[in-house]
DNA sequence: CGGTTTTGACCGGCGC
DNA sequence: GCGCCGGTCAAAACCG
């Protein structure tokens, strides 16, 4: 049918030129109805000469001698329909006309008579309507997406500013009660005043390592210098990360030694330290590690990464996997990615790092995600014990629906947000009723001697954390896949939703498992490799590494 | 052919 | 000092 409107119209155009270039009714027609573009349809060769004839018989016919039959129809027609139907007769008439005009049509007709006639005329006018409404919707839609951003942004911003702010009022109650922080204390608020000052805003870079601490130049504004200045002090990623581990053994450090950092940061933890090289030591070590309910191999986050290595991680018959961001020279962001022992449906993906560069707009989003989790795990000021109750204390109180989000352990080496998106009762309601515990994860340092740092990743945040994470998820796989709408047709309606859930339901926890289940539970082809399959796909090599 | 993955080797921290 | 372990390197293999 359609393809019967492109050939007519293919047909005119040989001999009226004007017309190729004239949008015309049909012209974008839905991809609902064709998956005709503009230029395909003068091509000329996309259809077969028969499959042009019905149409072309018919609307020449239509046009050729009862232009004024034709105009009461239309207008006859048009009197049932409302203001879209107006725009369609106008541009269907203008159409007409133009096909009159040219005088092709004289192919015998009147055959079918006003009928046919009025039959074509009614289906171009519901296509049309289609086809208006479609770009309505369209318009709609955007501007729709941009409000949605622009009000995610505010909203972080905001939560972030209130959860600063009810972090300072702690500590001056820790301050108070505890006089052996005082120093901590005052260090951190000083830094806080500093992000108070404007930094607030999510970040556009994940900010949970070196750079943070350390005047970073790799803020939003001073992108490009900083991508710069790594690509000339290291032309290889190899440089760059023995340098950054000389600098790590050597504690000589510069401003400029943003690079990652192995995790093998020597003891920093000696009193006669000063107290800000141990606040950089533990923004140094600072992790995001997400977890989430995913088939796939890996979850998709916005950035490239390419895998260096893989390794049997003690206690876990899954290898670990690991990742090192590859969307720029010498960026020194890494992460680890490892599906969980209990149970191997969760992947848990651990990010290390900063930026050098800029990031996509998905990937943003789960910067300022991971940022904004870090900024919390790290800018608080109690110590363990404190913090642990704060959090706990923060998470009943200011989020009683998801009370058991926000729990502290004393587990992991460096301090740890994890952000638990696996709790979801309904998404998930078939398996993994058991491990309801840990959705919130602050480890602290096994020494606790850890002066700065502070296990308070407030409750509050993870409407806005998790909710990042699940815009970016969403945003993401509706950028880099799409060519691959096919296979995610629905995240439109899963961000809405998840959205929606966030901003007004108070089980928004329970949404966002969801979501995020249904987002990442398709394969991305992104994900080429693997590395979390079990020990299934290198076996043999598991011996070698865990070897023991 | 260039980029990515695989995988055995290596390194450094840490506990005993 | 030794062994374990986490993390990384880098050559070879693989892939589009």
């Amino acid at each position: 049918m359609d393809k019967g409107w492109g050939l007519t119209l293919e047909s005119s155009s040989d001999k009226v030129g004007f017309f190729k270039n004239k949008p015309f009714f049909g012209f974008n027609l839905s991809p609902r109805l064709n998956n005709i573009k503009g230029g395909e349809m003068f091509s000329g060769a996309e259809f077969p000469a028969d499959e042009k004839r019905p149409g072309m018989v018919n609307e020449v016919d239509f046009f050729s001698e009862k232009k004024s039959i034709h105009d009461v129809v239309v207008k006859k027609e048009n009197s049932q329909g409302n203001n879209t139907m107006r725009t369609d007769l106008f541009v269907h008439t203008g159409l007409q006309l133009v096909t009159a005009n040219t005088g092709i049509s004289d192919q015998s007709t009147v055959d079918d008579g006003i009928s046919s006639e009025v039959e074509e005329k009614r289906t171009k006018n519901e296509l049309a309507q289609l086809q208006v409404e479609l770009e309505r919707m369209n318009t709609e839609n955007q501007r729709l997406k941009g409000m949605l951003t622009q009000v995610t942004n505010s909203y972080s911003a905001l939560q972030m500013h209130l959860v600063t702010l009810m972090q300072q009022q702690q500590q001056l109650i820790s301050r108070t009660e505890s006089p052996h922080n005082h120093e901590v204390v005052e260090v951190k608020s000083e830094e806080k005043n500093q992000e108070k000052d404007g930094d607030i805003v999510p970040r556009q870079f994940m900010e949970l390592g070196p750079s943070s601490a350390k005047a970073d130049p790799v803020d939003e504004p001073s992108q490009s210098h900083s991508t710069s200045e790594e690509r000339t002090h290291s032309g290889s990623p190899r440089n760059n990360m023995e340098m950054s581990r000389d600098k790590a053994i050597g504690r000589e450090e510069s401003p400029e030694s943003e690079s990652w950092v192995p995790n093998k940061v020597p003891k920093l933890m000696n009193s006669s330290k000063p107290v800000e090289q141990t606040t950089e030591a533990t923004m140094r070590k600072a992790r995001v590690s997400v977890r989430a309910r995913s088939e796939a191999p890996m979850i998709s986050d916005g950035c490239q990464w390419r895998k260096y290595g893989q390794k049997m991680a003690k206690g876990n018959p899954c290898p670990r996997a690991y990742y090192r961001c590859t969307m720029a020279v010498g960026c020194p962001v890494r992460k680890q990615v490892q599906r969980c022992a209990e149970d191997r449906t969760i992947l848990i993906t651990t990010y290390e790092g900063t930026h050098n560069h800029p990031l996509p707009p998905a990937a943003m989003a789960m910067a300022s995600t991971t940022s904004a989790a870090a900024n919390m795990l790290l800018s608080g000021s109690m110590p363990s014990a404190d913090g642990l109750m704060n959090t706990n204390f923060l998470a009943r109180t200011i989020l009683p629906c998801s009370s058991n989000m926000a729990t502290i352990s004393a587990s992991a080496p460096f301090p740890t947000v994890t952000l638990d998106l696996t709790q979801n009762p309904n998404a998930m309601s078939n398996y993994h009723q058991r491990n309801p515990a840990t959705q919130f994860q602050v480890p602290l340092p096994a020494g606790l001697n850890h002066p700065n740092f502070v296990g308070s990743m407030s409750a509050p945040q993870m409407p806005q954390v998790l909710g990042q994470a699940l815009y970016n998820q969403s945003r993401f796989s509706g950028l880099q896949v799409s060519q691959d709408n096919i296979h995610h047709p629905s995240f439109s309606d899963t961000l809405s939703a998840a959205t929606a859930a966030i901003t007004a339901d108070p089980n928004f926890t329970a949404a966002l498992a969801a979501a995020i289940s249904s987002i990442i539970g398709g394969s991305h082809p992104n994900n080429g490799n693997n590395p979390t399959s079990g020990p299934t796909s290198n076996s043999n090599k598991t011996s070698s590494f865990s070897g023991n």
